[in-house]
DNA sequence: TGAAAATTTAACCATTTAGTTAATCTTTTT
DNA sequence: AAAAAGATTAACTAAATGGTTAAATTTTCA
């Protein structure tokens, strides 16, 4: 490993952040991860606020951007759909712990997400636009597309955030059961959306 | 007001871990919360912990206990799903922390919610059984139930879990809009699901 | 090479926080 | 009414935590 120090200390943040959120996680503990004294951090990044501002900007983006561009390939609205709910599930399995890390720091102090809006580059929209011509062509025009997307969000989302409650529930704590119950999920979250918009 | 003093730091404690959760609420918060001496927390609670774990159980407890008896009614599936929608929407839309307190919570140590499961007297399979039938009717006999609970739970809990995200981004940070979307949910849930088992 | 600049460390500081204690006030009991 | 038990308070303690500092080490480069 021939990174620099700054980038240990980020890299390690990362995980701490997204294990504890800010408020949970320590200075001390940054420092053992990066494997360095706990005055580096202030050194480089001043304080707690900073480093972490830093880091979560850093995670928000690069989230939501990474499936931002699969709402701009020329297909069909389905083929679009097909191809967000798989990358964005895949996106969710590799980084388990991040969208309840961003739910709950947004919660705790909304007005970063005004800022990080407009210097993210996401595009909430697109996602939207699948729905908005779907919609109207099925008499279904009464319908708010955004019912649509919050609803395939809370899907793909929930069962993730909400693991170890749904695993013990209704799984009986079978944690290779419900890794399998994930991998079935793109596809049944396919048909619930396409039987709800094809009328 | 004439509630005990034990009852006054209850209620105190319920208000400040619902919002700040148990590491991010201060015991001195909640002293003040309930206009009394620090001390007396100690004096009826012994510690912070013991006065979560009080204050957890019950939350947790009526929390699911005040839905359960929708699905016990003497109708058919169908409308055991309507009221118990319903119910659930109300019950968040009284309590719209709860959901993501709990949750979180358990995340942070879900050792709890083992004892929890048992003491609580909830019965989480009581919503499975609505749907154990109906997939079956309808040659879906490969379908597992529980992706359709944890779809139905996911639309329901995801609009609240995550709404200082969701109003900024597809309502402009309209409060009123978003509330009004809200109350569209229940109705546009049921259909969304019906659609779906209703093959 | 050697001085200046950048990096790293150990020790320290100030504040916060859960928890304790001893004294005071209030209520109950005899 | 007096003693005992229970409730309440102010002041305190010990540990944790974010942040600082001054000295030591390493790197840069004239």
């Amino acid at each position: 490993m021939d990174s620099s120090t700054e980038e240990k200390i980020y890299e390690a943040a990362r995980r701490i952040f997204i294990l504890k959120g800010m408020e949970g996680a320590r200075m001390q503990e940054i420092a053992d991860e990066a494997g360095m004294n706990k005055a580096l951090l202030h050194y480089y990044f001043r304080s707690k606020e900073n480093l972490f501002k830093a880091v979560f900007k850093d995670i928000f983006t690069k989230f939501f951007l990474k499936v931002k561009d699969t709402l701009f390939s020329d297909v069909s609205a389905k083929e679009k759909l097909i191809v967000f709910i798989d990358n964005y599930v895949d996106l969710i399995q590799s980084n388990p712990y991040v969208p309840q890390f961003i739910i709950n720091e947004i919660n705790r102090d909304p007005k970063v997400l005004k800022t990080l809006m407009f210097e993210s580059g996401i595009e909430p929209q697109k996602l939207l636009e699948i729905f908005l011509n779907k919609v109207q062509l099925n008499n279904q025009s009464k319908l708010d597309p955004r019912h649509i997307v919050i609803s395939l969000l809370g899907m793909l989302v929930f069962p993730f955030v909400a693991r170890p409650l749904l695993q013990m529930v209704y799984f009986n704590d079978d944690k290779v059961a419900y890794d399998r119950f994930l991998n079935e999920r793109k596809d049944i979250v396919k048909n619930m959306i396409f039987k709800f918009i094809e009328a």
